[in-house]
DNA sequence: GCGCCTTACGAGTCCCGTAATAATA
DNA sequence: TATTATTACGGGACTCGTAAGGCGC
């Protein structure tokens, strides 16, 4: 027996609809039946009486649900007694980009350690491209990441802000960079992401135009993006956040007439495991509270 | 998090010894040690002090143990409370040896059925070496066997009585079948199990007085083989029990001069998840109940 | 050196998601 | 036919046991 399936059940007897449940836990319907059915095994009753148009509280179901509901209280109490006054410890790594040190992470990063003094906090920063796999391999606890476009099941995405993708040139070379053609844009030279969510962006609304670039300058991480530009190599992508809090901005411009890409939505990410963590747990809930 | 850490937790709490209270949980030692870890990381605090010669709580642990405390106790009051009169309802397949049918399960089966109505039980007659198979196939739920040489993680195993394995001989030819000789013993015509505990008892005791039988007819269950002693087939091994059951014990005999081996332990067998489920756990603990 | 808690690693189980099935209106 | 709960099945994460490590007596 765990929480998970006391939670599952609670969903359920509050609904009263597998399907409706199912998205409360995240979870597909098919795993949310399952739940429900250990449960019932471990228990030796029928929960609900469910046909396939109706689901209802048994009267096992019923007595369930009054101590499923003071478990699930009991549970947090105890975790909130033993969280107060900055109790929690451990550590937790946490990966991103310069810009997002800069910009997004001061704000949270006091918060939390007012909050939560005994954490050791370690921050590292780099590509956001590699955030991801970093997550997967264990590497790191979180991560300032931009939304995935394919979304895996072990990671948990929470939208931080989001801002556009804009093509950039040489404040100097402005000229020779335009997007009067849309044809003629596979001859433009490209300062690019190696990869990620920037990256397929740009791959995607070339091939959407029919174009296909032939001169990319493939760099690691934003900033060196806007390194690359200023010195001529090319029209880069990169988030307008990026360009505002670079150094180099006075020396680049945003190219007229460029096309708009997809919103760039930037979170904060990590695994399910890693959630259960007291730690990461509070890290989370900390940004959730600062972003609705 | 899971009632399993918890009570791991209470264990490691009470005994303030990992080493004992691993054995408590039926847990080596390291899987003890990841399930307080894990605890610890979810809450964010260290429940113990531990360096390598002493244990011992710490604040937040004191905490946590009154909350676990209650947590248990709640649970097992919910437990019991949709428990009580014989309100478990499910399906339970037993799978046993004829002779185990008439001698040991009568009694139990009858409490059973008397505390716990709604269940369905399913009874399955077969020989006995065929049970754990059976078990791990997930065929069956629960079974009456032999308690095994090798014992599986998967597999937990509840003695129920101890009976002795007896040399049979048809009583019209008595004479020919005779120990006087040890090392003549390869021999002998023998009618044994095909596999299973009593086979290999047969094995082990052979190969330790070097010889090898070349005379073997096999038989799947125990009843049969005593069926073809009767006709003369050779000389059989059995649990003591099962002669005594048996419809043709007038018509054969215990060996004069036969050797002792190992004493046959019988016992209730499931895996480690059937005892999760209410029903099966009801008769293991009926079980045991009868057996201390 | 021995005892005891902890980490490393390989193996098996359990659980989830996808897709197919059943059943109802 | 559309909707909803349930089974079948394959893949992957999680936890276990064994064995090696580290620290204190």
């Amino acid at each position: 027996m765990n929480h998970h399936e006391i939670k599952n059940f609670l969903a359920v007897a509050e609904t009263l609809h597998f399907g409706r449940a199912s998205e409360l836990c995240h979870l597909s319907p098919s795993a949310l039946t399952r739940s429900i059915q250990r449960l019932e095994s471990e228990l030796g009753q029928a929960l609900f009486l469910r046909d396939n148009r109706q689901v209802q509280l048994t009267l096992a179901g019923e007595k369930f649900y009054q101590y499923a509901q003071k478990a699930v209280r009991d549970w947090e109490d105890i975790c909130e007694d033993l969280g107060e006054d900055g109790e929690v410890e451990g550590v937790v790594s946490l990966y991103a980009s310069v810009t997002a040190v800069y910009s997004i992470l001061p704000d949270l990063l006091e918060a939390y350690r007012a909050l939560y003094p005994k954490v050791r906090l370690n921050l590292r920063t780099g590509a956001a491209e590699e955030s991801i796999d970093k997550l997967l391999a264990g590497d790191i606890d979180m991560a300032v990441a931009a939304l995935p476009d394919r979304q895996s099941d072990r990671i948990d995405f929470l939208p931080l802000l989001t801002t556009h993708l804009v093509f950039v040139g040489p404040r100097a070379g402005g000229r020779e960079y335009a997007f009067s053609d849309m044809h003629e844009l596979g001859r433009l030279p490209f300062v690019l992401a190696r990869s990620g969510v920037s990256r397929s962006r740009v791959d995607q609304f070339l091939r959407g135009v029919g174009a296909h670039a032939v001169r990319i300058t493939e760099v690691s991480g934003n900033e060196g993006i806007l390194a690359m530009v200023r010195l001529g190599c090319g029209v880069g992508v990169v988030p307008e956040l990026v360009l505002e809090r670079s150094p180099f901005r006075d020396d680049l411009v945003v190219l007229d007439g460029a096309p708009q890409l997809e919103p760039y939505v930037v979170g904060l990410c990590t695994t399910r495991k890693n959630l259960a963590r007291a730690s990461v747990a509070a890290m989370w809930q900390l940004a959730q509270e600062r972003a609705q």
